[in-house]
DNA sequence: CAATTCACATACATTGCGTATGTCATTTAA
DNA sequence: TTAAATGACATACGCAATGTATGTGAATTG
C-alpha cells in the first residue's frame, strides 16, 4: 500500500505551485514555458491543465499562496509594535520591503495585475491589502488619523509604497535611494495624522 | 507624380500606430494579433517589422505618442492654474482623471510596465512624470512643502494617484467612488504641506 | 474481483511571432 | 532619358507555445 490518492494530489500540485513560482519569479509569466516548468517537476502539461484549467489558473494559485505568505508577514510585523499608529508605520515599510522581492515585484506587482487585473479584484481580495485597510480604519475611528476614508487611504498607500519600491529595485544604485524612499514614505504617513495633538505618537 | 515619398512613410507609420493603439487599448497588448490590426490598417506585418523592428518597437513608438499627449494636457493644466502650489494640485487630479480613460489605463498603467518595466526608465524618462518631478522640486525650494526628496515625493504621488484612479476604474460604481478618491488625493497633498503657516494656501 | 473513476501523459490542431526572401516603385546618377 | 540602386512593403516559411482531444493505468468502490 502506497501514499493515499489525496497526498499524491496535493503533492503534484505543490510541485507545479513551486515549479511555476519559480519560472514565473525569475524570466516572468510571458516567458514561463509550460512545457519546460512542468518538465522541471516531473510532470507534463497534462497534470497543469488537469488541475488548474490553463496558465491563467496556475498564475492566480501561485498569487494565493505568495499572498497567504506576505500577509502573514504583515501581521507578525504589526502585532509586534507597541502603539496602533507605530505599528502601521511598521506595517508599510515592511511591505515596502517585501515589494523589493524579485519574486514579489514580478509576480504580484508585475506580472499579476498585467494578467488578472486590479488586485483589489482578485478573488482573494489581497488579504495582505485588506489587512491594512482594517489598520487603517481603525486609526481613522480613534482620531490617530485625519478624517479620511479609509478604503481611499488604503489605496493611495498602498500605491506610494509599492512604486517606491519600484524606485529603489530599478535604480542604479538601490542601497543609497532605499533611506529616502523609506524616509519620504514616513513623511508622507506623518502628514495624514491628525494635528490637534490629541492622538499620541 | 504622386505624394513624396517621405510622406508615404510617414502615413504608414501613423495608420500602424493608429491601428496598434486602438488594438492595444482594447484588447490589450497580449491579446492584439499583428496580423489582425496591420490588415485593419490596409498593410502586413511586413510593414510593421520594417518600421518598428517588432511587436514591443511598436507599443514604444504607441507610448510614446499617448504620453506626449498626456503632458501637453498637463502642462496646460498647471498653466492655467493662479498659485504653483495650486497648480500641482490640479496637476495631480488632471493626472488622476486621466488615468481612468481606459486606453491611457491599458497601454500607459497596465501593458507597458509589464512589457517595458518601470516607466520612469523609458527612454523618453515619461514626459509628463518628469514635469511633476519638477513642479515638486520647486514647491520643495520654496518651502511651501515640507523638506521631501522631490523624486521621492513625485514617486510616492505618482503611485498613490496611480491606484486612486485603478480603483475608481475598478469600482462597482465610479461615480460614487470618484470624489471620495479625490478628497482623499488632496488631503495626502496637503499632508506634504509645510506647517509652519509661512507659505500661503 | 469486476467496474468505474480519475490523475496524468501523449498526440494533434491552431495560432502567433519572427525571419528570409521577393517585388515593385521611387530616387539617383550617367 | 535610362539604367542602377535604394528601400518600402508583401509573401512564404519555420518555430515555439497554448489548448484540446484522446488514451492508459492505477486506485477506489461495490
Amino acid at each position: 500500500m502506497h501514499k493515499p490518492r489525496k497526498e499524491m494530489i496535493a503533492e503534484t500540485r505543490a510541485k507545479l505551485t513551486a515549479a511555476a513560482r519559480h519560472a514565473f519569479g525569475t524570466v516572468g509569466y510571458a516567458d514561463a514555458s509550460m512545457d519546460d516548468f512542468t518538465a522541471a517537476a516531473g510532470l507534463t502539461r497534462g497534470a497543469l491543465y488537469h488541475h488548474f484549467g490553463d496558465k491563467k489558473g496556475l498564475l492566480e494559485a501561485v498569487i494565493l499562496q505568495i499572498d497567504a505568505e506576505m500577509s502573514e508577514r504583515l501581521c507578525a510585523v504589526a502585532a509586534r509594535a507597541e502603539a496602533p499608529w507605530q505599528g502601521f508605520v511598521d506595517e508599510c515599510i515592511a511591505y515596502l520591503e517585501m515589494a523589493l522581492e524579485p519574486e514579489i515585484q514580478r509576480i504580484m506587482l508585475r506580472d499579476g495585475p498585467a494578467v488578472l487585473g486590479d488586485p483589489w479584484n482578485w478573488p482573494t481580495q489581497s488579504a495582505c491589502i485588506r489587512a491594512m485597510t482594517d489598520s487603517l480604519r481603525r486609526l481613522v475611528e480613534d482620531g490617530t488619523l485625519v478624517d479620511i476614508d479609509p478604503e481611499a487611504a488604503a489605496r493611495l498607500i498602498n500605491g506610494a509604497t509599492i512604486h517606491a519600491a519600484q524606485w529603489i529595485a530599478n535604480a542604479d544604485d538601490p542601497k543609497a535611494v532605499a533611506p529616502k524612499a523609506v524616509k519620504a514614505t514616513k513623511a508622507m504617513l506623518e502628514g495624514l495624522r491628525a494635528r490637534d495633538g490629541a492622538a499620541a505618537g
